[in-house]
DNA sequence: TTGTCATATTGACGTTTATCTATGTGTTAT
DNA sequence: ATAACACATAGATAAACGTCAATATGACAA
């Protein structure tokens, strides 16, 4: 994952609707609307989040009748996890500045 | 870990320098001089970025003398990391649409 | 004490962002 | 065909952001 595509989903995720939203689609594929019910945002906000979340590859969007159902991608998403897991506080354990960090 | 902390994080997190500070502060402890040195940027810049890391926690300073010794918080990074990873792509491994993902 | 060095702060700038209202687009129901 | 519905787009506005040049601060050296 390159780096851009890295500051991209952190940018996304920098921002407590959509880091909320993506929360609430961890129970699995969401309406569109019940994402504007759950949050006190007018329905072009919500559309501009989505957005977002879809452009940097983390969201997915399945378009049934009138209806759009989010959910989140799962490669994608656990791609950046491992991004961010291999980004270790440290490289050796000499160095570590914490008892609990688990590079000891 | 509140959401706002992670949020600040990520917003930390979503710029590409600043970004590739933290993973240079994966090497190990940093002087002010050696990250300037790194970066197409000027020194109020550098210290600008630098505050954003240290404000949210990542980044820690320590002073000596006129130097400024820049490293990770590795226990915050790890409060970080866990709350990245405990949000899980989907609750189970039905819903999820990745052959790939860990949930299943 | 005067100068130099490392870093921080200030103030300005153009850009990006979050939000809203108003409107457009495509789909279903009457 | 028309109306109602779900969602997207456009345009406006205020706030936040990234960057720089200029300047301040605080530490050490001569």
């Amino acid at each position: 994952m390159k780096i851009e595509e890295v500051t991209a989903i952190c940018r996304a995720l920098g921002d407590s609707n959509r880091l909320q939203i993506v929360q609430m689609l961890t129970q699995g594929e969401k309406c569109a609307c019940n994402i504007l019910d759950a949050f006190e945002i007018t329905q072009p906000t919500m559309s501009h989040h989505m957005k977002i979340l879809c452009e940097c590859g983390l969201v997915k969007c399945r378009k049934e009748g009138k209806w759009c159902h989010y959910s989140i991608d799962c490669e994608r998403f656990r791609e950046f996890k491992d991004f961010i897991t291999e980004v270790s506080c440290c490289d050796n354990a000499e160095m570590c500045n914490s008892e609990e960090c688990g590079c000891k």
